[in-house]
DNA sequence: CGCGTATTTGAATGAAATCAAAGGAAGTGG
DNA sequence: CCACTTCCTTTGATTTCATTCAAATACGCG
C-alpha cells in the first residue's frame, strides 16, 4: 500500500470507503473524468502534448503517486493538461475530492508527503534535462535505458522499453533511424543486448552509466 | 512587492522585523548560511551540480520565489543541494525560518501559493525538456532565447545572456564553437542581432518560436 | 604594452539527419 | 495455411550538421 495512504485508520477506511478501484491496461490512456486519483502499482508515463500532436515525456511516474490533487476541483482533473498513459498493467484508486481535501486540512503531515512527491518529480525532470543534453545520441540512449531501469526493472536485467522507436526518438532528441543504430552500437559495444525492439538485457549497468552522465567537457584549468 | 508576501499585516510586520535585506551582484553566487529566503528583485539561475564541476541549468526564478521553505531546517539552507547565482542584481529578503514555519501552518493561502510556485518550477523543467529535446542546435538556441526573453527582457527586444558561451553550450547540449556559430546563423537568417557577446536583440520573435518547437517529425497519417 | 581569458573562424574528421528501400512481425481475408 | 496488407524496425547511401583540433581575433587588466 502506497506510503500517501499511510493514514489514521480511521480516516483511511472512509477515504477507501470512497475510493473505486480502476484498471489500466498496458499502453492505454487515463480515462477522462479521473478526478483525485492514488496509483496503486505499475507505471505511468506523464506526456505533455505538443503542437505536431505528439507529446513529449515528461515523466514516470510510479506507484504511491498522488494525480490531481493540485489541481482546482472539477476542471483540470488528474491530468492537468498532460497526457498519461500506463506503460504497464496499473491499478488506480479513484478518491472523492472533497474527502481528500479534508484530509489535507486536517493531517498536514500528509501534505508534507504530497509536498515532496511534487519536489521528487521537479527534481526527476531535472535529471531528464542531464540526460538530454548530452551531444551524443548514444549517451543519450544510455540515460535513458538507466532512467527506465531504475524503478522498472526485474532482477534478471531485462528491461522493457514502452515506446515505439520514433517515439523514443523524439523523446531524446532524434529521428528513429539514428536510435535504432544506437541501440545497436550499444549492444556492439557490449553494454545491452536486444531481445527485440522493446526489450533489451541490461549487460553492464556501469559501462551506461558512464556513457550517460559523467563527460568531462573542456576540462582544463591546468593551473 | 511579492505576492508571496501578500499577508495580513500584523503577521507581515513580524516577518519583515526579523528579516534581514541582502544584495547580490549579478554573477555572484548565493552566500552559504542562506535559511529561508524571498526573491525581491532581479533573477536568480538554479544549477544542477555535475560530476564534472560544471552546473547544469534547470531554472531561473525571479521576483517572489521562496527559496529554502522546503528543505529540512538547518542542514540543507536555501540551495538545497543546487548551485544558485545571480544573473542581475539581485534583493533578497532572508527570512526566519520558525516565523515563518509558523505562518505557513496558520496561513493555508501562504502555502497554497508556495505549491504553485513549486509546481510552476516543475512546469519550466518541462518546457527545458521540450527545449532540448530540439535535435539542432540552432533551434535550441532559438527556444532558449525565446525561455529567456520571455520574462526578462525590457521593451526594445535587447536581450542580455547571462552566460558565457561555454557554459550556455553545456547547458544546450553543444560545444563552444557550435553555439557561437549557431548565434550567427540566426543573424544571418535575420532572427536575431548580435550586439556583443553577452547581447542580442530580438528582430523577429516569431520566427525564433518557429525553429523552437512546433517542427512535424514524420508528419505522414495521410490516407 | 604584454598577458590571460573569451569568442570567433577555419579546416578536417566524425556523427547525425535525410532519403530510399529492404526485412519482419501481426492481422485480415481468402 | 497461405498470400497480402500494414505497421514498425532495420540497413544502406548520401548529404547535412556537429565536433574536434588549431589558430586568429577581440577584450579587459596590471
Amino acid at each position: 500500500m502506497p506510503e500517501c495512504l499511510a493514514l489514521p485508520a480511521s480516516k483511511r477506511a472512509a477515504l477507501i470507503d470512497s475510493s473505486r478501484l480502476m484498471q489500466i491496461a498496458a499502453g492505454a490512456p487515463l480515462p477522462d473524468g479521473v478526478d483525485v486519483a492514488c496509483l496503486l502499482s505499475g507505471r505511468l508515463a506523464v506526456l505533455k502534448p505538443m503542437p505536431d500532436g505528439r507529446g513529449h515525456i515528461v515523466g514516470l511516474p510510479g506507484a504511491g503517486a498522488v494525480l490531481g490533487w493540485t489541481a482546482g476541483a472539477g476542471n483540470g482533473a488528474a491530468t492537468n493538461g498532460y497526457d498519461i498513459t500506463a506503460l504497464e498493467p496499473c491499478e488506480l484508486a479513484l478518491l472523492d475530492r472533497g474527502l481528500f481535501c479534508d484530509l489535507l486540512q486536517t493531517l498536514p503531515d500528509l501534505e508534507q508527503r504530497l509536498i515532496a512527491q511534487v519536489l521528487d518529480e521537479a527534481e526527476a525532470a531535472r535529471d531528464w534535462l542531464r540526460l538530454l543534453a548530452q551531444p551524443k545520441v548514444t549517451d543519450r540512449l544510455a540515460g535513458f535505458l538507466m532512467m527506465l531501469g531504475r524503478e522498472l526493472m526485474p532482477g534478471d536485467g531485462v528491461l522493457h522499453i514502452p515506446f515505439r522507436r520514433a517515439d523514443l526518438a523524439s523523446y531524446l532528441g532524434t529521428r528513429k533511424e539514428t536510435l535504432s543504430r544506437a541501440f545497436h552500437q550499444l549492444e556492439a559495444e557490449g553494454a545491452i543486448r536486444i531481445l527485440d525492439p522493446a526489450a533489451v538485457q541490461i549487460l553492464q549497468p556501469a559501462l551506461l552509466e558512464d556513457m550517460a552522465g559523467l563527460d568531462a567537457e573542456d576540462p582544463p584549468a591546468p593551473i
